[in-house]
DNA sequence: CTACCAGTATACCGAACGGTATACTGGGCT
DNA sequence: AGCCCAGTATACCGTTCGGTATACTGGTAG
């Protein structure tokens, strides 16, 4: 493995353990048996290091997630799409999705937090244009598209934390009780 | 107001808007025109300050929450309750309830994390003792008593986030649709 | 008046922080 | 061989961190 490469893992590690500011570059360095001047050499700053995790990390996501937000007039279809995509990409990043659910609740004004808010708006936004689209079919949701996203997003990662933690299995079964349970939501 | 909770109030504003590792004790000293001996006059540590933070801000809360979460036969009824209790605290303290609810999703084996754990749990014990309670009258939830509590817990956090980032108001029709998304996934 | 004590401030500590100036090293190119 | 340059290390910077030794203050009890 490349020196950058294990830098953004044990990055990963660590900020995923303890945290953005609670963990300090010396530590991600002696993880790696790697010194400060090397890590400063590939990123400009304990923020680019930040930038850079994410970006990395959040790639694999878009492309699919962009495919399952595509509107077919069958949201039932579509939200079982968006819901394998994450449960998919959670259980292949366990670790880094963890770090990302944290992400999302940081205070606003943190470093970590403003870095992610363009990683965390892009999910919401994909998930957006899914239910404003399927808005055409379903006069009842209309004007609700981003509750409607943002309720889904929500009930989507109860399960995954439920899951990152042992307590809940991301087969098919809870998929399309997942889906079920939010689509009673919505149009009743 | 006195020193203590001069003290109390700033560190809840900075920790709610920086994090808890993001702020440091000098910046609340200086909020409160104090300096950092009168600060560990009156807490021991920086932990210390947060547990009393803590201790205090939740204190509210328990009473209602022990309340609602009394199993009375009527289990609509009282997720009811428990709803009512946590829009109507979460409202009241707005600040603090965000603050809170971003140690939910903190890293495992950060400070904060750790200060928080007790009070986190205690909320979903007083769930998972309602849920365990009325298996009794609904043998379907047999064994989901902690999956479904969390999954409550999941979902009324929803809500409230929305409505503390103003995009949802947290009034009676809003409660009602919250508790019967909720109970659709359950029963069906 | 005096003795005391909770509460506050001045001044400071060692350690750890993010970040850097500089020198070394080893493989590829001419 | 001689050169170059990306990548790495040694040693260090100024700043800020959580925390403290000590002294001062103003009100209260004897």
């Amino acid at each position: 493995m490349d020196t950058r490469t294990a830098l953004l893992d044990a990055a990963l590690n660590r900020f995923s353990a303890f945290g953005y500011d609670g963990t300090a570059v010396q530590e991600i360095c002696d993880d790696c048996g790697l010194t400060k001047p090397t890590l400063y050499h590939h990123f400009s700053s304990k923020r680019g290091l930040l930038d850079a995790l994410l970006a990395a990390n959040f790639r694999p996501l878009w492309p699919p997630l962009q495919d399952a937000c595509t509107y077919q007039h069958d949201l039932p279809l579509s939200l079982e799409r968006v819901l394998r995509v994450f449960f998919t990409y959670s259980s292949a990043h366990p670790v880094f999705y963890r770090f990302q659910l944290s992400l999302r609740f940081l205070p606003l004004q943190s470093e970590a937090s403003i870095a992610a808010r363009p990683y965390i708006q892009k999910q919401e936004e994909f998930l957006i244009q899914l239910f404003k689209a399927a808005e055409a079919d379903h006069g009842n949701m209309r004007g609700h598209s981003r509750s409607h996203a943002l309720s889904f997003l929500g009930m989507l990662n109860t399960y995954i934390t439920q899951a990152l933690d042992g307590q809940q299995t991301l087969d098919d079964p809870t998929l399309f009780r997942a889906r079920q349970q939010f689509m009673y939501g919505i149009f009743s």
